[in-house]
DNA sequence: AAAACTAGCGTTATAATATAACAATATGCT
DNA sequence: AGCATATTGTTATATTATAACGCTAGTTTT
């Protein structure tokens, strides 16, 4: 098993955390994904997520538009934000956490992995996990309701080590 | 494992599935309990858990006002929704599905359990599964994460036997 | 019994999240 | 250049959820 902090405290005690790159770097990975898949990392898709990747925390859609507002002279509607989150979505740059309607970065987009989240309710901070072990039981599970699972979501809401 | 179907089609393909009371039988049930908790199944309350149980799919929080306007000479608000939903809920009479803002009833009231759901993108039909191992596996994630659980959700969105 | 307290609900207003529909512009292709 | 398509701008609105305040009825306290 695997885990990835998004946080704005350190994780030092964490010793299954590793780092990701600044911001900059992953950007740069973005952009070579994409072109790899031809698609197009736009510079408000490149906004979006450089937005995405300096939050310390979840930051939801409306979050996203007010600092597209400030720091830009570009326009911004709801749809600006919603479709560049959609693009990122879907090409694994980002992940939605349903429970809590807010977007984090992905910390492997190129592995087009599932994940599980383990959600801080007093700090906010996030961590990533990707747990084979989980996933199979998931899809033995799909399989003994004879289900086709498309999609899944798993998100742990609680207290994080250094909040308790 | 179990499965328990909240559909409007037969589920005979699948042997683990078992039959619930009918709507008037799981209302009494629920009586019952909160009668043993000392919790007011108010008429409101009760009415609100009716339709849900009597929907054949997940119901959102407005069909369900829209349904008491229709149903009632009580006046009905967002907040008289709301309100109900989340006693509902604290009772675990019902379950909310994060992923499509929908509530279903709960299969086993009395259990206080965690389920997962699978969630048919076709015919909105949801199975509630209690998965022991899958539990057990997501309190080794949290517990690696150093991290104290609260609430799990867990949804699969997928295309369900007789929709395949 | 009167006063104080509380749970539940009514009521109004508004917050927060998300999408539809159509117009304009940019990009890639021949 | 001319065409097709993808992306973004723009306006409007849909959908989901909560805040705030007041009323009523039942319960407890004095």
């Amino acid at each position: 098993m695997n885990i990835c902090a998004h946080t704005h405290h350190d994780d030092d005690r964490l010793h299954s955390v590793h780092e990701h790159g600044s911001v900059k770097e992953r950007i740069k990975q973005a952009e070579e994904i994409c072109d790899e898949a031809g698609a197009r990392l736009t510079p408000l898709r490149k906004e979006v997520l450089s937005l995405i990747l300096s939050a310390k925390a979840p930051i939801g859609a409306y979050d996203l538009l007010a600092k597209l507002k400030n720091s830009n002279e570009r326009p911004a509607a709801p749809p600006t934000v919603y479709r560049s989150l959609e693009f990122l979505l879907e090409h694994g740059f980002v992940h939605r956490l349903t429970s809590i309607n807010a977007f984090i970065p992905c910390c492997h987009p190129r592995e087009g992995h599932q994940a599980a989240f383990l959600i801080c309710q007093n700090c906010h901070s996030v961590k990533e996990t990707s747990a084979n072990d989980l996933f199979d039981q998931l899809k033995s599970i799909a399989d003994q309701g004879h289900f086709q699972a498309q999609n899944s979501v798993i998100e742990i809401s609680g207290m994080c080590q250094q909040c308790q």
